[in-house]
RNA sequence: GCUCCCAUCGUCUAGAGGCCUAGGACAUUGCCCUCUCAAGGCAGUAACCGGGGUUCGAAUCCCCGUGGGAGCGCCA
């Protein structure tokens, strides 16, 4: 039988990194076993659903590479769907009218509350016979009365619910508009969902849903109910850390491949491995080992992770996603392959690529101000000597590279008489404007000879206008 | 309130009765490497929620507490 697993998300808030797990760890499954993943927009709530969220899960899960090989599907593209499982219910007996008006319902729920019982739909439609004038009824589904139904999950194991404690749910409002479980039933029944992996929270209303799907004669599913994420404090996932729109992720500067790491690792593991590439997951993921307990969200350990994929990715493509960021300081650049050269030279000592683009600024455009604290310990009258020197060597260099600099750094220093950090953090402040680079070879080697100089010349003469 | 779920370092986790003096990772501290910043290496601090059982033996199984979470809508 081949695995079908969806994602179904609903368009009222922005997909984040809670939806972005449980849609992973569906792709995952399938991709594992060779399925098929489906995606389908859960947008029933007319009222709250928007145009802009549906579009963030769009992108979002483009951006990600959760491809999907089905859908997306609509929920309001299947009204007529819907009502025709409501006729047959109907008909079958499985469903009758309920005429109670919703202020009878709110009295009932309140008498239950004061008593300290359970809130629930008391029956008192189950078998009316003549509708009741004046009130537009809704249709609820008859559930059985007794016995229990039996979730098997594949992370909490069996989880047994006893029928008495389930009511009479609404599947259609009075307007004829069908309802959340309901849709989610005709839904995974029509798309032949096999596994269905969502948030943990959804494990209270699947006895409802099996219920359903036995009514329809549907096989049931494979449940596999995931803990659900906490924000860093482990409370509740809020807009403080994390609960925003993922595509802040990618406009941070973040891999989507590092993200995707981090997240499957939230509640999950393989041995002792942490840094994963998606190939990996697909062939070793698998929805049994995922954990039972919630966990909280760290994200630092996120930035640590986006580092590593940083520091493996191709500088190629870094430098594709460099520019934007570049851009977004206002700079500028549309050399591709100096956007790679200065990528590899930055790709170990960046979180992000937004703190990429950010330390890389010299690399475009020449200093503007100095590190007051670096210039003052480096930019001194005793380092001109140093970097009037290296500038002399720099432009006798006919070989403009990093071993060529260095030899020339070298040299300097040995005239010198002193260390190589004597000459090389004059250099890099003159040239970057900070205490901090990559090695002073390799950055003069990206930044290219008349730069180089004419920065060295620039910091020679702001240490003598400062001296005078 | 009722029902359901959950419980190992600050955080993510390993752990399927003896391999546990509880392992790895992030963070943190110190050291090494070093032209700076990183990266990397080494070392350190740090946990089985509590109580009862079962067993020769329990982080692991059972029960009861406690704590946290979810659901109980004409929301999804």
């Amino acid at each position: 039988m081949q695995v079908r697993t969806r994602f179904a998300p609903s368009p009222t808030g922005m997909l984040h990194i809670g939806g972005v797990r449980t849609a992973l760890f569906s792709w995952l499954y399938a991709r594992r076993h060779g399925g098929v993943f489906i995606l389908r927009i859960e947008d029933t709530d007319r009222e709250r659903s928007t145009e802009e969220a549906t579009q963030v899960i769009l992108d979002g899960m483009k951006w990600l590479g959760l491809d999907a090989d089905e859908g997306p599907y609509y929920q309001t593209k299947r009204m007529d769907r819907y009502r025709e499982v409501i006729e047959q219910f109907l008909a079958s007996g499985h469903a009758y009218r309920c005429y109670c008006t919703k202020e009878e319902l709110e009295a009932m729920r309140n008498q239950q509350l004061a008593a300290k019982q359970k809130p629930r739909y008391n029956g008192t439609c189950r078998n009316r016979k003549e509708p009741r004038p004046g009130v537009e009824p809704v249709i609820r589904f008859k559930n059985p009365l007794d016995g229990t139904v039996v979730v098997e999950d594949a992370i909490h194991g069996n989880v047994v619910f006893d029928n008495a404690e389930l009511d009479d749910l609404i599947i259609a409002r009075s307007d004829g508009t069908p309802t959340y479980n309901f849709c989610v039933v005709v839904d995974d029944m029509d798309m032949k969902v096999t596994h269905v992996i969502r948030g943990d929270d959804h494990l209270n209303n699947t006895p409802r849903q099996i219920n359903m799907l036995r009514a329809l004669g549907a096989p049931t599913p494979v449940y596999a109910h995931v803990p659900m994420i906490l924000g860093a404090d482990g409370a509740k996932l809020s807009k403080r850390h994390g609960a925003v729109s993922v595509l802040q992720y990618r406009d941070e500067g973040y891999l989507p491949e590092a993200l995707l790491n981090y997240l499957v690792r939230l509640g999950w593991s393989y041995g002792d491995q942490e840094i994963f590439t998606l190939e990996e997951l697909q062939r070793v993921f698998d929805i049994h080992d995922v954990n039972k307990a919630a966990s909280a969200f760290n994200p630092e350990k996120l930035l640590w992770l986006n580092q590593q994929h940083i520091m493996r990715a191709a500088p190629e493509r870094l430098g594709k996603l460099l520019r934007p960021q570049l851009e977004a300081l206002g700079i500028v650049c549309e050399d591709e392959g100096k956007l790679a050269r200065v990528a590899k030279v930055m790709q170990e000592r960046a979180k992000t690529l937004k703190e990429m683009a950010a330390n890389s600024r010299y690399f475009f455009e020449d200093v503007q101000k100095y590190d007051e604290k670096a210039a003052k310990k480096n930019l001194t009258a005793e380092a001109v000597a140093a970097l009037r020197l290296s500038g002399d060597k720099f432009a006798k260099l006919e070989q403009w590279n990093a071993t060529s600099i260095h030899a020339a750094v070298a040299e300097v220093a040995s005239e010198l008489g002193v260390g190589l950090g004597k000459v090389a953090q004059p250099l890099r402040v003159a040239i970057t404007g900070s205490a901090a680079s990559p090695p002073i070879d390799v950055t003069l080697e990206v930044l290219g000879q008349e730069a180089t100089l004419r920065r060295i010349e620039c910091a020679i003469g702001y240490i003598e206008s400062a001296a005078g």
